[in-house]
DNA sequence: GTAATCACG
DNA sequence: ACGTACGTGATTACT
């Protein structure tokens, strides 16, 4: 029999140290040490597949030897609190999951997993020993091995000793890691040791001599110099007394019978409920757990309906006539639009009614009064069934409420919003795949007709449910505007903008694509001849092994995996070696034809357009994002990259309209912090970083050098990233100090901005939130975490998410506006990007001047702050002659 | 699937 | 003393 045994403090320590993100549920209470622990005992029962499996812990923390990490310095830390409440909750997880667990009253963990392996191995079974201890590992024998456990950025890796691995990284048997702390000691564990003696001297006796008896039997006479002999001459007493100190005790009075510990099934329920409050829906999912049957169901969720399938357009028409005078119905639509469920409540009864194109003469009629304007909807992800209705010539009008923004605006670092996910989370209820109907074989005869529509149903009645949950909760945090003022009305505007599309040049692009390649076909060439051989430029490992090994380079250490070899690193190196500036150049137009003349020539649709998709759920900020391809990172900021912008163009006859906000971060920086210097600053109307570099070197604004200019710069932008001395002496290139009296500077003279940060920091810990303008929120627990690194982030981030938030807020309702302006002026314009703080439109030569006033006019006006809202505008043929 | 790199605001 | 700026997405290498 195989039994894994857990050192329960010291992995729950390790787990806690190494995530590297802030975990907690949304009351606050942190839960990443929890997780972590889960996540390494699922991978080690995984790998091992023990037949029996217990913790052993400590029975309080009083020692501390076990909080003791790498390069942590643990010996008299207090545990920390928001380690501490996670250990009994962790305890209630282990209880749930039907894993024995032991402790004892003046016992240390270590001493029952030693008690437990001798008992083991008297049985004739094997151990595993989990721990991240290097004490333990004298308990390594032939039918125990220790796993030693370390975890760093959320990454865990093991190692497993076994006596020959062990004897082979320190040249003694297991058990004398005994002798070797009496020797040297173990401050973290308050064993003295020998005084004068450390870890190089003590290696060097015990690989000789094994033994600490071995030493003292034969002192003075061994191999070792005068001093040392002297010192462990006089320090014996203190040896033996730490050898006694060391040695695990493997006698522990404790009630232990293997058979105990043979593996059980998890608790169901009881695991189950405990998941689902610490909010881990991944775990729930990947452990297949249920609710308990009997388990009380929310009262908000009821799955009941009336169920229809509506199979004339008789009663198609009727529904449709009701349907208009409701306040809303949900509608929940198959992908490709060939059927909907639409769930909608009428004098306190739920109906559901599902209508097919297959089984509906007349379907088209139906979907065209359905999603006509004045049939209020409610769905989940609105913007994406909206660019579907666009394509079959459908309003996207007439939307009321979206399940998935609302799910994101009340916690936009979730990340996904499935329907799926929802459920646990709002309703504790698991549900069925959208997949089971999703797939184009789901409606087949072969795969059962009838499951597929129960969980279609099942799905639309879930929308409908959420859409009272998720309203009031929106309401009860004021995000309900967010969602009718903002991103709801964004949708159509973005549904508008995908189909439309951006034209580009394809010859034009492969042209370019050409002239990349011959050009890093002779740099790949260079850069095998300066190196002496022929390697993988692209793979960051060989190439470290070049510059930094064969070459010599000086290595600016960094990553985990080895040294780095990123474009600053290498910026550092250019004058060393000339292999270096042919690496920039080689990354440079590899990333370019890779990326861009690649990545965009294979999305070139028929038309010759370029369909992005804007996703409207995905930052933690309130930015809109872009994928397949992305649209929003085209090169700019170089010469070469540039070129890029010149292959999107307007159609024949059209022109682009390019509009960006100037300063928008930094003018609602000055606008929120109320700082009056500031704000002065952009009422000149002048450049604010040359009065930024004027104010803060203190000469006039006549005399501000380009170099001052340009550090005044990279300090307005760092403070609006919550910016620490350190990165903006890296980013300007001078020295910390340098960068810390910049600093010290600017915030004299915008003292309002340093007050504003203070205040903002203050208010995320107290709320637990920061906000944006218009009440868009992101939620701050790390601003609680006992991390030094994780809440420096948190206050990093509760400073720059309401400007950043601000601004996505301001752009998002100036492209509602100019959508609705170009339209209702009869303009053949449309918008066809978002770049944060540009908007593209394309129209005909002839409306150019026109929406280039209109789009500057609509965008400055969106909100009226302290200082001047200034868009500009340009037309162009091209993107690049926008600019 | 994750890490490293680099493109953008 | 800590460890080093906010927000994204695509590509490539490698496990």
């Amino acid at each position: 029999m195989k039994l894994m045994v857990i050192d329960g403090n010291s992995i729950v320590n390790r787990a806690f140290y190494g995530m590297n993100q802030a975990l907690a549920t949304r009351d606050g209470t942190p839960t990443n040490a929890i997780f972590g622990f889960l996540t390494i005992l699922l991978k080690l029962l995984d790998e091992e597949q023990p037949d029996e499996l217990a913790v052993a812990f400590d029975m309080k923390a009083p020692t501390f030897r076990h909080l003791a990490y790498d390069g942590y310095k643990a010996t008299r830390h207090a545990m920390p609190e928001d380690l501490a409440t996670q250990i009994p909750i962790l305890k209630e997880v282990l209880d749930a999951m039907n894993i024995r667990r032991y402790q004892l009253e003046g016992w240390e963990a270590d001493d029952l997993l030693g008690t437990m392996a001798r008992i083991q191995g008297e049985q004739g079974g094997t151990t595993v020993i989990v721990t991240g201890d290097k004490d333990s590992l004298q308990l390594i024998d032939q039918h125990t091995t220790v796993k030693l456990i370390s975890t760093r950025m959320g990454q865990t890796t093991e190692k497993n000793m076994t006596p020959e691995v062990f004897r082979e990284a320190y040249g003694f048997d297991p058990i004398h890691i005994i002798d070797l702390k009496a020797l040297m000691g173990d401050s973290s564990d308050n064993i003295p040791g020998v005084k004068g003696v450390g870890e190089k001297t003590a290696m060097d006796l015990v690989q000789k001599y094994n033994t600490i008896d071995a030493i003292y039997e034969k002192l003075p006479d061994i191999e070792a110099k005068p001093g040392i002999i002297k010192k462990l001459t006089e320090g014996e007493d203190s040896a033996r007394m730490s050898y006694d100190l060391a040695t695990i005790r493997r006698e522990a009075p404790m009630d232990f019978q293997p058979e105990d510990t043979v593996r059980k099934p998890y608790k169901q329920g009881e695991l189950y409920n405990l998941l689902l409050k610490l909010e881990f829906a991944r775990l729930i999912d990947r452990l297949g757990l249920h609710p308990e049957d009997d388990a009380p169901q929310p009262a908000a969720y009821d799955g009941s309906a009336e169920l229809e399938t509506v199979e004339t357009l008789e009663r198609a028409e009727e529904l449709l006539a009701r349907w208009r005078n409701l306040e809303h119905v949900t509608v929940h639509p198959l992908p490709d639009l060939s059927g909907v469920c639409v769930v909608w409540r009428e004098d306190g009864v739920r109906h559901a009614a599902r209508v097919f194109s297959q089984r509906l003469e007349g379907y088209n009629t139906f979907l065209q009064g359905l999603f006509s304007p004045d049939i209020p909807k409610a769905a989940h992800d609105c913007k994406n069934l909206m660019v579907r209705l666009l394509e079959e010539n459908l309003s996207p009008e007439g939307f009321v409420f979206d399940t998935a923004i609302a799910a994101y605006l009340l916690a936009p670092t979730d990340g996904s919003y499935s329907l799926e996910k929802l459920s646990v989370t709002y309703f504790n209820t698991e549900t069925a795949k959208a997949a089971s109907y999703c797939s184009e074989e789901a409606f087949s005869p072969l795969m059962g007709w009838e499951a597929a529509e129960e969980a279609f149903t099942a799905h639309a009645i879930l929308v409908d449910n959420l859409q009272d949950a998720l309203r009031q909760r929106l309401t009860d945090l004021d995000l309900l505007r967010v969602h009718d003022d903002i991103d709801l009305p964004l949708c159509p505007v973005l549904a508008r903008m995908e189909r439309a599309g951006v034209l580009v040049d394809g010859k034009a692009i492969t042209a370019f694509g050409v002239e990349l390649k011959k050009n890093s076909d002779a740099l790949e060439q260079q850069i095998y001849d300066l190196a002496g051989e022929r390697f993988n430029i692209q793979s960051p490992k060989q190439l470290g092994t070049i510059l930094f090994e064969k070459l010599k380079l000086p290595a600016a250490k960094k990553t985990r995996s080895g040294y780095s070899t990123s474009a600053d690193v290498l910026e550092k190196l250019k004058p060393k070696h000339p292999i270096v500036p042919a690496i920039l150049e080689y990354r440079q137009l590899t990333k370019l034809n890779s990326t861009y003349v690649e990545g965009l020539t294979k999305v070139i649709e028929a038309d010759g357009r370029i369909r992005t998709s804007f996703q409207n759920t995905v930052t933690a900020t309130g930015r809109l994002s872009s994928t397949e391809p992305n649209l929003q990172n085209i090169p700019v900021r170089t010469e070469l990259g540039a070129e890029m912008r010149k292959m999107f163009i307007a159609g024949p006859g059209n022109v682009l309209v390019d509009a960006d906000y100037s300063q928008i971060e930094l003018r609602l920086l000055a606008h929120i912090s109320g700082d009056s210097a500031m704000i002065a600053g952009f009422n000149t109307g002048e450049d604010i970083h040359t009065i930024t570099a004027s104010q803060v070197f203190g000469v006039p604004q006549d005399q501000v050098a380009p170099a001052m200019r340009r550090a005044a710069k990279a300090v307005n932008f760092g403070i609006v990233y919550g910016i620490s001395a350190y990165s903006l002496s890296e980013d300007i290139k001078v020295s910390v100090a340098e960068a810390k009296r910049y600093m010290e500077r600017y915030f004299e003279h915008y003292s309002g901005v340093r007050a504003y940060m203070d205040r903002v920091v203050a208010q995320g810990k107290e709320n637990g939130y920061v906000s944006t303008m218009y009440g868009r929120r992101r939620w701050l627990p790390e601003l609680k975490s006992s991390n030094f690194n994780t809440r420096s982030f948190g206050e990093r981030v509760a400073m720059n998410m309401p400007i950043q938030g601000t601004a996505a807020d301001i752009i998002k309702l100036a492209m509602i506006r100019v959508d609705a302006r170009l339209r209702k002026e009869g303009l053949a314009a449309r918008l066809v990007l978002q770049v944060h703080d540009e908007l593209i439109v394309e129209c005909p030569e002839a409306e150019g001047e026109t929406v280039r006033q209109l789009l500057s006019e609509e965008m400055g006006k969106v909100a009226s702050l302290a200082v001047p809202l200034v868009a500009e505008a340009k037309c162009g043929h091209t993107w690049a002659e926008t600019h």
